[in-house]
RNA sequence: CGGGGCGUAGCGCAGCCUGGUAGCGCAUCUGCUUUGGGAGCAGAGGGUCGUGCGUUCGAAUCGCACCGCCCCGACCA
């Protein structure tokens, strides 16, 4: 993408309405633009990173096992009427009339609807286990927004929901869930602890928050330090094997947020020098529910003895629109945001230095070929900007790798290679540049 | 929802107290000069002063109401 032809409104000095950094930046960088309070339009670079998000939780759904579908943002009245959550839900839930006097709703989440789906379909316990998810807008009227996308009223979410003829089917879509969340914040370049939640009057340790440690963040946790360098399950983990020693390691290791802390336990079971206490931002939640939802909605399967049971189900919630937030809270510098690459809105700012000379544009464009051609996305500031503001422009929006283009380095032959989160600089030859970066 | 604050040009702000018809910086446009870390000079364009009602000869300025937004708290992916 040539930056003279891109839209990317950035701007020099911090609207005044933003506090916390991942909001300033995000409106300093053009990713977004608010409409309204807690509702925001995505722009260009903002949008590119929403869907590489999108694009990763999607892969590591599908990896364990769980199977994309669509449920729409407006939802009838009637399923609320059937969980009882129609007249529980409060003024948080956005409730909207038709033209016929229907009573519809935005969706602020999605069980009703999915377990609707299910129980048209699914009659027998043959075809579970069954995970289906979505990514979709949801609506929460919250009463004060902010922090940017990482509270807003109007926010992407991504939500599973498993089904299982039994308990012990159910623990084991929890677990595969709980390591798709583990891979997936990892792939981010998040370290998202897996805490101890409150499970309500559901009861039972089937409840997970997966926290992204930050200062800002908006609650406070405490865990063991041990919980940081715990190895993520690999790429080819076996979704059908048993989890649960891998959940095992971590879940006995403490962790918990500051509603379900219990300094004594704390202190009891963790030495000293590995007790940690920081800010964390709740970036996803797994949590069991069991019959919750399927006994009063009548989500009934046959089982092998030809009874049926209500179904056994779990929903798995990750905030994709929080995490652009909770990614540079957890990533930035005072230039801007440092995009970890497999976010990171393009791979490759390719800087040139002096537009309008011809070697350095004839270099520029070269480069600019073969790196797109190897699959490379590259944002080429092709701008008659001075240097400076090209620097500043790359550093701000937080591209990962910088290629600087100028006269005074084609003399030499070479160009020169920066690295946003290091600051490690290179000069190298256009030649060894690229197969740096195709490898 | 309780408490506080703010709405003036695209952005950041001054002007309001003490009424006289709007200004600064950045950005934008034109020209010239400049070009390895957010350039300089000269010129130009751009504002229903959030909305309505009121007070007044006259309202950005005073009063009332409404709307919007932000912050602290209580609540949430």
């Amino acid at each position: 993408m040539r930056l003279s032809r891109f839209f990317l409104p950035v701007l020099k000095e911090t609207p005044s309405e933003a506090q916390i950094v991942s909001h300033r930046l995000m409106l300093r960088t053009g990713m977004i633009r608010q409409e309204a309070a807690g509702i925001y339009a995505w722009l260009p670079l903002g949008h590119r990173v929403l869907r590489r998000i999108q694009q990763i939780v999607r892969e590591e759904m599908d990896r364990a096992g769980a199977v994309e579908i669509l449920m729409p943002t407006l939802q009838s009245s009637d399923l609320w009427r059937e969980s009882g959550r129609y007249d529980a839900y409060g003024p948080e839930m956005l409730r909207i009339t038709d033209r016929h006097e229907r009573e519809l709703l935005y969706g602020p989440t999605n069980e009703e609807m999915v377990t609707d789906i299910f129980r048209a379909y699914v009659k027998s316990y043959k075809a579970l286990p069954l995970n289906l998810y979505h990514t979709q807008w949801k609506f929460r009227d919250e009463v004060r927004p902010r922090f940017g996308v990482m509270r807003g009223r109007e926010f992407l979410m991504k939500d599973a929901y498993s089904f299982d003829i039994d308990k012990a089917g159910a623990r084991r879509a929890y677990n595969r869930m709980y390591v798709a969340y583990l891979r997936a914040f990892d792939r981010m370049g998040l370290v998202a602890i897996p805490m101890r939640a409150d499970t309500g009057p559901i009861g039972g340790d089937l409840s997970h928050e997966f926290h992204v440690l930050a200062e800002t963040g908006e609650s406070q946790v405490y865990l063991d330090k041990n919980l940081l360098t715990m190895p993520i399950p690999p790429v080819d983990i076996d979704f059908d094997g048993d989890l649960e020693p891998i959940v095992q390691a971590r879940s006995a290791m403490y962790a918990a947020t500051s509603d379900v802390h219990d300094q004594a336990r704390f202190e009891a079971e963790v030495p000293e020098e590995r007790r940690m206490s920081t800010r964390g931002i709740e970036v996803g939640q797994i949590f069991y529910f069991g019959t919750k939802y399927s006994a009063p909605m009548k989500a009934v399967v046959a089982g092998p003895d030809g009874k049926d049971v209500p179904v056994e189900m779990g929903s798995y919630g990750i905030g994709v629109s929080r995490l652009l937030g909770a990614i540079i809270e957890a990533s930035h510098d005072d230039a801007g945001i440092i995009w970890p690459e497999p976010v990171a809105p393009f791979d490759i700012a390719l800087i040139n230095l002096k537009t309008g000379d011809a070697k350095t544009d004839a270099a520029c464009s070269g480069l600019y070929e073969k790196l797109e051609n190897a699959g490379k996305e590259v944002l080429y500031d092709d701008r008659d900007e001075r240097p400076g503001a090209k620097f500043a422009t790359a550093e701000l929006i937080g591209i990962p790798w910088q290629v600087v283009v100028g006269p005074r380095g084609l003399e030499k032959g070479v160009i020169e290679i920066k690295n946003r989160a290091t600051g490690v600089k290179e000069e190298l030859s256009a030649e060894e540049a690229v197969n740096r970066f195709v490898k």
